[in-house]
DNA sequence: TGACAAGTAGACAGACCTGTCTGTATATAT
DNA sequence: ATATATACAGACAGGTCTGTCTACTTGTCA
């Protein structure tokens, strides 16, 4: 059974990632979750703290979720790489995860909404970014890249743009686009 | 000289992109324009058209700006296309708009901020984005593209994650990267 | 049984938000 | 000179927000 604390971070994660951090207030992530005002404050000291503890949740269920993805895929790392963007697409189609449809990238509203890059919220969410590049750049090595650090990077970009254009102009489709261009790239920079 | 209409809308545009939109209250707008609260509410019936009207002036404002960078550095179309990332890296590094030091794409953070697609500031964001994108594809047909639509996509994904690479990571290199698959792109979809 | 931990409901202070209203000042144009 | 448009300052209502506090209930363990 879940602990409290688990429910009220459930909770804010889905309301923060649907409706914006400065948009929800304690009192519905209170409502919805049925805890009491204190109980929260118990756990964390402020709704800063809780905006923290929703952002390191997703991380955790966002990482977990994408690299099962790509594992599924094949155990090639070539594969799993290209594997990436189909699992983007279901995630933009809103099949990822339940009870949440796609609202773009949490971490990339985190970071608009808390613009000064020394923000705690905007520092984790840059920490997810790069974790998640280095989780591409070892399969790049893997693959043979001759420059895995920057074919990493030219990836992780494609991903990126494809996000925030299947957010902004609610055009799912994005995710063939930049697996287009990762084929290409792919095709020119691994060993045949 | 400035109309009162045109200071008010000045400088909600700078501290909504700066600060955010809900975070931004009317009171600091009207103290930092030196505007009556009446005054304000005489040109925009609430706070949401204010917003709205921030936005149009950015549409207005960054189209006509990245429009004449391109144009700056070549009259040839496929120059214009890989100067575009160039005009990019300078903005990242706050140098494009004086006042409003680089805070992401405010377009991109109304989005955010605004998630629901229909929302009109939403919309407004949506609209950006494909003017831009009508733009990039008028050049990559005058430069002989054969699939001028498709070829406009990549190079609008290529941005969109520049974009969201420079703001997230606090990173203004990732213009280069996007350049160099743009360069990649360009080399192989344009006739010799 | 009794002590203790964990949770509950709900009131509350104090700050801040949007939007309305009043009354006054200034400038232009007829 | 007087009417009209535009702007001002500032008070205000009504709502929302975060965070604190009290007093009551439940469950567990010894």
């Amino acid at each position: 059974m879940k602990s409290k604390r688990d429910v009220l971070v459930d909770t804010a994660l889905r309301l923060f990632y649907t409706q914006g951090f400065n948009a929800t207030g304690i009192d519905k992530i209170l409502a919805e979750s049925g805890v009491a005002k204190m109980t929260m404050y118990k756990h964390f000291k402020s709704k800063d703290e809780l905006i923290l503890a929703a952002l390191m949740r997703r991380d955790e269920q966002f990482r977990d979720w994408l690299t099962a993805e790509m594992q599924k895929a094949s155990p090639n790392p070539r594969d799993q790489l290209l594997a990436m963007f189909d699992a983007l697409e279901e995630w933009f189609h809103g099949r990822a995860f339940k009870g949440m449809g796609f609202s773009g990238c949490a971490f990339i509203n985190a970071s608009s909404e808390f613009a000064k890059l020394d923000h705690p919220a905007h520092q984790i969410a840059a920490e997810h970014k790069r974790c998640v590049l280095e989780h591409i750049a070892d399969l790049c090595t893997k693959a043979g890249a001759s420059d895995p650090k920057q074919l990493a990077e030219q990836l992780a970009l494609l991903k990126e743009g494809a996000i925030v254009t299947a957010q902004v102009r609610g055009m799912p489709e994005s995710a063939r686009i930049a697996k287009t261009m990762a084929t290409a790239l792919l095709d020119a920079a691994l060993p045949a």
